[in-house]
RNA sequence: GCUGAAGUGGUGGAAUUGGUAGACACGUUGGACUUAAAAUCCAAUGGCCAUUAUGGCCGUGCGGGUUCAAGUCCCGCCUUCAGUACCA
């Protein structure tokens, strides 16, 4: 019989789903075991070899659970708002609904096709209203709730606005906007109920506030603070521009501390967990306030180093700063204004890019000092950034470097407050050697006594107190797109009122586009029937708004991280339509035990869905404010592109880095030649073309003339080319010259330079996997050529999980011959070759030694050692002849986590009814390892000379004697007599001479 | 700049508490089988030297150190990757 992988694995596949095999009960004698992996968004594009590596993981993971005797939770869903299918929308008309359906049953499909044990009855789809009713009923909840400093935690608006209603704000302490005034009872109840509705806006944890946001006009939408990379939307590479604009945002920032105070208790990863705490930046130190001179105005400023306030000769504030038109004097106003005007221009970008220019401006006003009462200028500089702290600083130039630079370009004073420092080239900035001089009453002391001391005098005047500063931004939730939830929020009065939840979920309207309206609204604003009947409590047409019983709705959708933010809970209960999980369930399945997903999301969705947790654990929903135990990031696998060189540009370089004759260029040229890249690499053949290449363009053929007068000295070198598609080149980088011409009909006339042997070679590199880049290798291709047990363990085998590593087919036949000398060691031409004798203490040593090490590598997630423990066992076994089922059979159990398919085959072969999963994980036992007798390396002065084989039951002395005996008859110490025998018992006995 | 991870053959990568470095696989070379190819099987494969076998020397980014013994521990560098960045 032969390894008919095809029609196994189909077979298999057929009848998990059909005995629902992997169907998790709430409830069990066996312990729990929660397995979840980050659910994907599903694209058009279908999921190529990179993205089941995660769930190649935890599902071996989950498999080897069940088998230890665990009641294992492996649920798997789709994230499946998103703007992907939002666009295809706006270019083709087609509902983004039925894309994602499509899209979905591509994803099923393909991973039911590599046997993955996912209990799909709990499936989730975030676009479902039935699972996003609990993202809406999770908003309102956040909305009706306050953040309290006292007890820490959420807690109902109710109680706020009792609190209000006897004694006012004064002594409330809460998380709320920085603008907020103090009111006495008596004043809260004489307020109309906007002006209170507004005032409980700034405390409530979800919020609709105006707000500088990241606006996208590309894509038409804001976007949060981690959906930005390098001052670029992160989808797309679009420009973003800070706009004001009134939208929701979650109050995160109020969970600051305890999520940074929450790392401490999980098992992630460093690097992830370091991550966040540098997202939520805390610092520590000071908030001082000065007193602008001649002014009622007051500069608050934060600081982490109070202790250098003697240090101040002067201030900056941020070109935004609210106060800058206020205090500029008039001489200075020309001034002040270019300098705002011109910063105004610079973006983002620019300002990132452009670190090292200092500009600035004077304001003409000076601040008094809190203690010496000097005048201190007070300057605008863009290196303050108005997003941060208080948008001001303290220029302490002696104790900061970007001050010494500001203070050194402008010719402001540098005073020295450090004892026994050289500040004349560069600040001082070692807190810990830091001793304080020349400021009063802090001579003397470093940097902690200094610090504590000043705060006390700061509080004791009244300028200023200890404070901890967080970067983290509350997080902007509104979405210009259709494709999300819709909030459960209708206007009175332009105030929001929430839906009430009976009458959740608010759905998605339809509308005839998907584009803003004509007058910039969002998406929802083209819907005809989206105005909230608020007695009759349903959703009702637009022209019947009449703002006394029927209201507008909410058009802003939700952001992708709402959905994502509490589906881990929900798999718990997928089908509760009365509560958002019961207690019962979220009891017993507590939090997930383990969680495996990609790095990217580290300041997004691990960040946000922790604090949903936190907010949820507030309200006394979940047992723990951390819902997952243990995470890893698995890496990424790449693709290797192959990239046709084309000559469209050259690029030269003279001499040597460090050589005062470098000389560094390049310009473009247009042609339609592509060479072979052993050619492109050629200087000689490069240098030819050059010549014969003349450029357009004056600077070009400026540069040009140069460097053909002196080509010798020069490297010349062209760009990478253009991608080709993978599957036309072969092995050995070979392109098919025909295929790629009707692929990319431009270069249907191009000239082709091939190699002296008549090939065209390609330049191969590795990149990220991606569609657009034609280096995608599809799983589908893998599971029909070799099999989904192979491409398993082969995505296994390639490296250490965790790692980033590139994808390369041709080493899928290590791992498939591997299954097929499995199978041979069960089957051959007649059949059945298992049989009942009795095993050798070779067979047992080596089944007893795979399920030591295989235990230990799942336990320790280095799955890629056990699949190569799985390859020396099945070699051994073959050499041994070995035909009993008291090593085969369990031998198994141990490959049907990573190669489920064959295990389950053949485990049937062997007479079993019930499928592989519900057997046990054998049993390791020792005494199949132990030997008589042990090899004894000996080492003379740390090199190794000899072994001796001895009795494992000798003690130490015996060991010593051993040794020397056999020293005098072999005579391999040199002639050398030995001074010491160190023995370790079982280990190495080593002589020193 | 800061933070984190890493550096081992032609390649991906193994190596428990410091204990015979290079497991396993790919690739390459040679051989068997075959008309041939595929498939399969066998052998060799870190470098250098030696060979009649046994052998010898060097080798885990670089330079030191600890130790009978270092890929592993300590000190000082270099390089690469990732994240982050005028954060006061």
């Amino acid at each position: 019989m032969k390894y008919h992988f095809n029609e196994i694995e189909k077979k298999w596949q057929d009848y998990w789903a059909k005995n629902q095999t992997f169907k998790a009960e709430n409830q069990s004698d066996k312990p729990k075991y929660y397995v979840l992996d980050m659910f994907p968004y599903p694209s058009g594009a279908g999921l190529h070899v990179g993205h089941p590596l995660g769930y190649i993981a935890s599902d071996i993971y989950a498999r080897y659970k069940r088998h230890k005797g665990f009641n294992v939770l492996h649920p798997q869903g789709y994230d499946s708002f998103g703007l992907p299918a939002e666009q295809y929308a706006i270019q083709t008309g087609q509902h983004p609904a039925i894309t994602t359906e499509e899209n979905i049953k591509t994803y099923r499909r393909q991973l039911d096709q590599i046997g993955f044990s996912f209990d799909w009855s709990r499936e989730v789809r975030t676009s479902d209203p039935k699972y996003y009713k609990w993202t809406q009923w999770i908003f309102i909840k956040l909305f009706e709730s306050y953040y309290c400093k006292d007890s820490n935690q959420a807690r109902p608006i109710s109680e706020l606005i009792t609190v209000f209603n006897q004694e006012g704000n004064l002594r409330i302490n809460a998380a709320c906007d920085e603008d907020v005034t103090f009111f006495s009872a008596g004043e809260w109840k004489v307020f109309s109920f906007k002006t209170q509705q507004e005032i409980l806006l700034k405390y409530r944890l979800t919020y609709l506030a105006e707000t500088e946001v990241n606006w996208c006009p590309a894509l038409g939408t804001v976007l949060a603070n981690d959906e930005i990379v390098n001052g670029v939307s992160e989808r797309g590479g679009h420009p973003v521009v800070r706009k004001k604009m009134t939208q929701w945002s979650m109050r995160i920032s109020a969970y600051a501390e305890r999520l940074l105070q929450g790392l401490e208790t999980i098992d992630w990863t460093d690097s992830l967990k370091e991550s966040q705490r540098n997202w939520i930046g805390k610092s520590v130190g000071a908030s001082v306030t000065f007193k602008v001179k001649n002014h009622d105005e007051v500069i608050d400023v934060f600081t982490t180093r109070p202790d250098t306030i003697f240090g101040a000769s002067f201030m900056t504030l941020a070109p935004e700063h609210e106060l800058v038109s206020k205090i500029t004097t008039p001489e200075q106003k020309a001034e002040v204004e270019a300098y705002i005007e011109a910063t105004a221009k610079r973006s983002e970008r620019d300002r990132m890019a452009d670190v090292k220019t200092i500009t600035g401006a004077f304001t003409g006003a000076y601040a008094d000092h809190p203690f010496t009462k000097e005048p201190i200028p007070i300057w605008i500089g863009d290196y303050v950034l108005a997003g941060y702290g208080t948008g001001a600083v303290m220029s302490v130039p002696c104790g900061d470097q970007r001050d010494f630079d500001f203070a050194k370009h402008f010719n402001i004073p540098i005073p020295n407050i450090f004892e026994g420092v050289d500040i004349s080239e560069e600040a001082f900035t070692d807190k810990e050697k830091t001793i304080i001089a020349n400021s009063d009453f802090l001579n003397g002391l470093n940097y902690k006594e200094a610090t504590k001391k000043i705060i006390e005098e700061l509080e004791k005047i009244g300028q200023g107190q200890g404070k901890t500063n967080y970067r983290l931004r509350d997080a902007v939730f509104s979405r210009q797109r259709y494709w999300g939830e819709p909030f459960p929020v209708y206007y009175v009065n332009g105030m929001p009122q929430m839906i009430d939840e009976k009458y959740l979920p608010i759905t998605l309207p339809e509308v005839e586009k998907y584009l803003p309206t004509e007058t910039g609204e969002p998406p929802l604003g083209n819907a005809t029937v989206w105005a909230w009947d608020a007695q009759r409590h349903i959703v009702v047409n637009n022209s019947d708004i009449d703002h006394k019983t029927i209201f507008p709705l909410e058009l802003n959708t939700m952001p992708g991280w709402a959905g994502s933010s509490q589906y881990f809970n929900r798999y718990m209960d997928p089908h509760n339509d009365n509560e958002i999980f019961s207690q019962e369930a979220i009891n017993y399945w507590q939090q997930v035990d383990l969680y495996i997903g990609g790095s990217e999301h580290a300041t997004g969705h691990l960040l946000y869905s922790r604090f949903w947790q936190k907010f949820m654990f507030d309200l006394g929903l979940v047992p723990h404010d951390e819902y997952a135990k243990k995470l890893i990031n698995q890496g990424m696998i790449l693709g290797t592109s192959a990239f046709v060189r084309r000559i469209d540009s050259f690029m030269f370089e003279k001499g040597k880095q460090g050589v005062t004759d470098f000389h560094t260029g390049g310009y473009n040229v247009e042609t339609n030649i592509l060479v072979s890249n052993g050619l492109a690499q050629n200087q000689t053949f490069l240098k030819d073309l050059l010549i014969k290449i003349k450029p357009e363009g004056e600077i070009a053929l400026k540069a040009y003339n140069k460097i053909i007068s002196d080509i010798e000295e020069y490297s010349i070198s062209i760009r990478q080319g253009i991608h080709a598609d993978v599957s036309f080149v072969n092995s050995s980088d070979e392109l098919d010259i025909e295929t790629f011409k009707n692929w990319r009909p431009e270069f249907k006339d191009a000239e082709f330079i091939c190699e002296e042997d008549g090939t065209f070679k390609v330049k191969r590199d590795v990149e990220k996997m991606s569609k657009s880049k034609y280096n995608v290798v599809n799983p589908d291709n893998i599971c029909h050529d070799y099999g989904a047990d192979s491409l398993r363990l082969y995505e296994m085998f390639l490296g250490p999980l965790e790692q980033y590593k590139p994808w390369n087919t041709a080493g899928i036949t290590g791992v498939h011959s591997f299954l097929k000398k499995l199978w041979k060691l069960y089957f051959d031409d007649k059949g059945l070759k298992v049989t009942d004798t009795k095993p050798s203490s070779d067979s047992l040593k080596t089944l007893h030694k795979t399920i030591k090490k295989v235990e230990e590598d799942i336990e320790n997630f280095s799955f890629n050692t056990s699949v190569s423990t799985f390859m020396i066992a099945v070699n051994e076994l073959t050499a041994q002849k070995c035909t009993s089922k008291a090593i085969l059979e369990p031998l198994l159990i141990l490959i049907s986590p990573y190669a489920p398919h064959i295990a389950e085959e053949l485990w049937e072969a062997l007479g079993h009814n019930e499928s592989i999963s519900t057997a046990d994980f054998p049993v390791f036992d020792e005494q199949y390892l132990v030997e008589s007798t042990k090899n004894y390396p000996i080492s003379f002065n740390g090199k190794m000379r000899f072994t001796l084989e001895l009795p494992l039951d000798l003690s130490k002395e015996d060991i010593e004697k051993a040794v020397l005996e056999y020293e005098k008859t072999q005579d391999q110490l040199q002639g050398r007599t030995p001074k010491k025998v160190i023995v370790v018992p079982g280990k190495i006995v080593n002589i020193v001479g």
